[in-house]
DNA sequence: TCTGGGGTCCTAGGACCC
DNA sequence: TCTGGGGTCCTAGGACCC
């Protein structure tokens, strides 16, 4: 099994575009650091962090915004080199995929040799740095991997799985985060060794049945799973941070219209329908709350997410009436299934005749009309040809489209 | 002057049913 | 009148990953 990873990849691809950079602390990201490359790392600049606090530890930082698309191609272009290999590449993310390589030695050679390959021809035929784990199941080569970073390999030989975990710190253990880091330090565990050595009884009290099985799992290197392939996505969302404003009407009709516009869109050309509608709202300090409902009728049509949106984020509004900003809103729509208007105008129109029920039947037909025609209108002309263009909302649009487009799965 | 955007999975508690 | 156990669905929150 091997975990190939791209080191520091937004980073990466910008030294790569423009070579001024190379060498040099470079930070992708505008108001927040996307990425950073390894020359910025040193000087403890990481992903995530404010880009104010950025270059306060690094003076002669350079930041760009990112070349968005270009990521989407450089990774793929990877991705293909990869499966030259294997048919069984799972892609992770833009950046990353776990190889099945078992069945390639007879015409590529063994796992490792495989493995200096693909760092070798990604280095000469995309430009750009490799990181590769190779060991026998999926969580050992991923560990090894970032073991490896940067622009390394490292081979975990069955023989010595135990010895190469052992010193490792928890936090290279898939699902291990800050949080969990730090309650396993409480308990005097710091490395994998310890953890492996802990009583299940003490990993089940501190982070519950599930996931102290599933630790406990992971640190004796009892790994079952296979290289798969993508699963459909369980869930549609998408979110837009607002700095810190005053919840008005203004604000939230556009920020949740242009929102649900895009899940909803997104769930269309899916063909998919949503059970399931939440909203998040995050105040200052990151305190943040969602409302949730689950609807008889699953939605698609972007006037009605909107609608749905707008009363979960004004009910979650009304129970936090102490909070004066918001920092940020989020839609996302879940428990998808397949798409019916048959069902939706059925179910609107029960047996009332020339009621309230006959009309919001019409209503719904006139935006599912209304939805196909943008979305016809969308798939010639793009996205910004009609309906709720990014560039009109402030706030919203602060982060370009080929940024979303690319954190889509 | 408190950090982007898109996801997954787990838990606890309540409602409801048998 | 109060009691038991189990299952499903739903809501809200949290940790984590890329």
């Amino acid at each position: 099994m091997l975990h190939a990873d791209l080191d520091a990849f937004y980073a990466s691809v910008e030294q790569l575009l423009d070579p001024s950079l190379k060498g040099r602390p470079t930070a992708v990201g505008t108001g927040v650091v996307l990425a950073a490359s390894y020359e910025a790392r040193s000087f403890g600049v990481s992903a995530g962090m404010p880009a104010w606090r950025a270059r306060q530890l690094c003076g002669h930082l350079r930041f760009v915004p990112g070349h968005f698309r270009e990521y989407q191609r450089l990774g793929d272009q990877v991705v293909d080199l990869f499966s030259d290999y294997t048919p069984l590449v799972e892609r992770i993310s833009i950046d990353e995929a776990f190889l099945d390589v078992a069945g390639a030695g007879r015409l590529f050679g063994s796992p490792t040799e495989i493995a200096a390959a693909l760092r070798r021809r990604v280095r000469e035929e995309v430009g750009l740095p490799l990181s590769v784990g190779v060991a026998r199941t999926k969580h050992l080569a991923k560990v090894a991997s970032q073991v490896a970073k940067p622009d390394g390999l490292v081979v975990v030989a069955p023989e010595s799985e135990r010895e190469f975990l052992h010193g490792l710190p928890v936090s290279l253990v898939w699902g291990i985060g800050p949080k969990s880091q730090a309650n396993l330090a409480r308990v005097g565990i710091k490395t994998v060794g310890e953890l492996a050595e802990a009583p299940g009884n003490v990993l089940e009290r501190l982070f519950g049945r599930a996931i102290g099985e599933k630790m406990a799992s992971l640190a004796t290197n009892i790994d079952p799973r296979q290289v798969g392939h993508q699963r459909a996505a369980s869930s549609i969302g998408a979110q837009a941070a607002l700095g810190r404003q005053r919840p008005t009407g203004d604000l939230l009709r556009s920020t949740l219209g242009y929102l649900a516009d895009r899940v909803a869109s997104r769930l269309r050309a899916a063909e998919r329908a949503a059970r399931t509608v939440t909203v998040r709202v995050r105040f200052p300090g990151m305190r943040a709350v969602t409302r949730s409902t689950t609807l008889a009728v699953p939605v698609d049509t972007t006037l009605t997410l909107t609608e749905i949106a707008t009363e979960l984020a004004c009910t979650a509004l009304a129970q936090n009436r102490s909070e004066k900003e918001v920092t940020l809103l989020a839609v996302s729509a879940s428990r998808l299934v397949a798409p019916s208007l048959q069902l939706a105008l059925g179910l609107c129109r029960p047996s009332a005749p020339a009621g309230r029920d006959a009309s919001a039947g019409t209503v719904l037909a006139a935006r599912w009309a209304l939805d196909h025609s943008v979305d016809a209108v969308r798939a010639k002309f793009g996205r910004g040809a009609v309906g709720y263009a990014a560039p009109t909302l402030s706030s919203a649009a602060r982060v370009p489209e080929a940024f979303r487009e690319l954190a889509e799965h």
